[in-house]
DNA sequence: AGGGTTCATTAACCTATGTTAATTTAATTA
DNA sequence: TAATTAAATTAACATAGGTTAATGAACCCT
């Protein structure tokens, strides 16, 4: 069903996701590719747990992940969706050596290329564009933040849900209810009422 | 009532801040301290409006801020409060030079110690300690972000208040229902509701 | 000290969302 | 295809929080 991809294209693409943030100058970039390392991540399984180091930094070629936590009273919450073209890590954790606070699982089967910390550790002191990088990755995540408090503050759920879609063209249809309702912060019971509020 | 403090233990103090997000050699401090700029906010002023472009980066040596917007509805929404010993800037904005989608209001009369953003990009280009601060300061807001996000997932409006009270030791008495609310995404009745559960 | 302004409390009622459980629909697998 | 499991819908009821309005308390004023 999918066609195969070569690797070439692949990495083109990624080289465009990084380059959102920073440009990667051709010298650079030909050394970060001889870091990297593909993954396939099955459904349902994990690119980290809670509890764990993070090791990786990854770019996501084909799938989705949800970064989640569970919480005191055992509901899953979820921060934020990753898909294709997207950068992929438990970020905070992964630049401080520390254990995350959230895990990450594949809601399809993934296909990652990534770097590990200490290969990644050498790019950011051997040229400053990598620094770049990271610092506009979390500003970028600020932004994100931000946007989602703001929803938190001032929409309903019904709101927050019409803002999902808009948000993640296409993902509804790739996951299930379960998912975009620990998303929004809501029962799936809640969601399914919402939907059937306008058809 | 407040003793005069003297310019050099302000700045002492800002510097312990500083050097909470990177090791800040001798000679780029004194650099920086040339470049600073001593500033009052009476009560209810503003350090910047939703719309401006933020161009100081500052540090609050007495006094509280709000950091808010307004919804569509009119609402007024509180994202955070910054006190004493805390940086204070439009952040994301301040760094991209676009105009800000928040404002920043005085609870109290405050003093704040600035550097303009043109000096900030200066003192960013002559030595890394600053770029190291400015990444650190991002995932600091990441980090404090999670926390509010994880928050409104997981927790109610009780359970909020409570750990604004943690969180926040001390400025409940310094400000009103009103703020307190605004902050929590309740409505002042519902606050005064939650207040008189538990004496 | 009296009169006004602001702020906090309380009450009555309304609505969105949670909870539980039954039912239907869709997806998987034998 | 039938059987089984998983996912989504619906209904009935409970509750947190919103809305409005009235009351009460605290703080300013000349």
């Amino acid at each position: 069903m999918v066609e195969l991809e070569t690797e070439e294209k692949r990495l083109k693409r990624m080289y465009a996701t990084l380059c959102e943030f920073a440009q990667v100058p051709d010298e650079e970039w030909n050394k970060a590719k001889t870091k990297l390392r593909s993954l396939r991540i099955e459904k349902n399984n994990f690119f980290i747990k809670a509890g764990e180091i993070p090791d990786k930094l990854a770019y996501i070629s084909d799938g989705i992940f949800r970064v989640y936590y569970t919480s005191e009273s055992g509901n899953e919450r979820i921060l934020v969706f990753r898909g294709e073209n997207r950068l992929l890590s438990a970020y905070s954790s992964f630049l401080e050596n520390t254990v995350s606070s959230y895990s990450i699982q594949a809601l399809e089967q993934c296909n990652l290329l990534y770097i590990t910390l200490s290969d990644y550790t050498a790019l950011l002191n051997d040229h400053p564009c990598w620094q770049t990088i990271t610092s506009k990755y979390s500003q970028m995540l600020v932004v994100e933040k931000e946007r989602r408090e703001n929803e938190f503050l001032c929409d309903d759920a019904e709101t927050r849900y019409k803002k999902f879609i808009l948000n993640y063209p296409g993902l509804e249809k790739r996951i299930n209810q379960y998912q975009v309702a620990a998303y929004l912060g809501i029962t799936p019971v809640a969601l399914s009422r919402i939907r059937s509020k306008k058809n």
